[in-house]
DNA sequence: CTCCGTTGTTGCACATGTTGCAACCGCCAG
DNA sequence: CTGGCGGTTGCAACATGTGCAACAACGGAG
């Protein structure tokens, strides 16, 4: 392991809550100043900071390397177009999370027209246990998988809706696959609601999941099912845009 | 300067390109196979690099801060709904270009309708004098900033409507800025046209601008010209979003 | 206007972290 | 079964990264 490189990747990751001075970045790590200094002078010369203001923030280059990046999914680019149409026709935020590696992350969000902004963000995981999508793809895993999933998650209780043990999941997920849809009533902001619905890949494996997604005070859970075949609509069109030949729902 | 975190940045730039094998990162930066996987590790461990199918690729966590950077321009979050809207009425892709010391770069892109993708990428420079954001910018910065611009740009010909001189550019400028708005007519790309217009900040500066950008066979020129209303209509909404008051257009 | 403290910067000696090597393991094709 | 290839690891050598001391610039207080 590369402590010159966990240092550099570590003031990537402070540069970018906030701009930050020398000093700051050289407490921030715990090295002397000189050394904040050249580890950030590579960073500018890559692109990956910049100067503004005497203070240091994200380079533009780590900007266009993540765009690239999300194009490399495959996924992204194929779905996009129909999440910008869904996010249309019902007004509300529409996110898409993808299952990659062994975590499921948010690959794209569409804000709907409301002023309230959800708290999502692009590239930062899901919580499988309390959000629409991770549910939705959940419960579409094999076994193994699914269950070395459930070993991981702490079942926080954020709110007083939140699932807060296996059993109570592998119940919610076992309703979720019976019903071909998930939903999140305020399991992890109260304040928020959204029902989600499964995309599968060529094969058939259930690769992503996409979700319409409100604050409850504009659209309450009832009123959010009522996007609901619209949404799987949506979905077995991105499946079939990405090869799926199922004849029924995803 | 690192060479050690010029060799991990190196990498990223690499494996976002496309996954690629060990093999492959350490013959691309001249180094022993364990020395690449050490750093590899590294970026993986910091979420910059991730393995799919034994290659590697950029990691997820470079997404998210991407993401936290934009939404740290200031620009970039108040800009966005207005240009959704502004694409969803014409049909056409909308750019966002910011001046960001001292280069002009695309932080936003709303696709159009058609299934016909542009190049342009978030994060990458804009053309400063073959776009129509970077003529709408640069007709505004002042003399001695402006002229810093034209010393650097190579005035290659891409096309047959490119301008290849400095002296074309101020003239061309001269045009922009008197008329408020620029345009593109495949300077870049012969088969791609747009028309852009600058926007101010809360002290009246321009320090971005929008486009409306279309494959020519779609809409060309004249036809973006028509969209020229609404496009200055909304960089006056996103500027007095920013805090600019003027009352004239900007 | 002057002085002091803070921040950013640089040259250099040296300490240490990075590096390549050799060997190993697993996999796959012949 | 064997050989080649790709990924990995322990270790000694050495090349690089590091902290230190000093300097310059700047801003604020007196």
């Amino acid at each position: 392991m590369s402590q010159t490189v966990q240092r550099a990747l570590s003031i990537v990751e402070f540069i970018a809550e906030r701009p930050r001075s020398l000093g700051e970045v050289a407490g921030h790590l715990g090295v002397h100043r000189s050394t904040a200094l050249r580890l950030l002078h590579t960073l500018r010369e890559g692109g990956f900071a910049r100067i503004v203001g005497g203070r240091y923030t994200v380079g533009l280059r780590l900007v266009a390397l993540a765009h690239q990046a999300l194009d490399q999914l495959d996924l992204h680019p194929v779905a996009h177009p129909h999440l910008v149409r869904l996010a249309d026709r019902h007004g509300h935020t529409v996110h898409l999370a993808q299952l990659v590696g062994d975590e499921i992350v948010y690959v794209d969000k569409v804000d709907g027209r409301g002023a309230l902004r959800l708290s999502s963000r692009v590239g930062r995981p899901v919580n499988p246990q309390t959000s629409g999508v991770g549910k939705a793809i959940l419960a579409y895993l094999d076994e193994a998988s699914r269950e070395r999933f459930l070993a991981r998650i702490s079942y926080q209780a954020y709110t007083a809706t939140s699932i807060t043990s296996p059993e109570a999941l592998r119940a919610e997920l076992a309703r979720t696959a019976a019903r071909g849809w998930a939903e999140d009533d305020g399991e992890y902001e109260e304040v928020v609601a959204c029902v989600a619905a499964p995309v599968r890949d060529a094969r058939g494996r259930v690769v992503a999941a996409v979700s319409v997604t409100a604050p409850r005070v504009l659209a309450p859970l009832e009123r959010l099912r009522g996007c609901l075949p619209d949404l799987t609509d949506t979905c077995a069109a991105i499946s079939r845009d990405l090869g799926w030949t199922g004849g029924d729902q995803p």
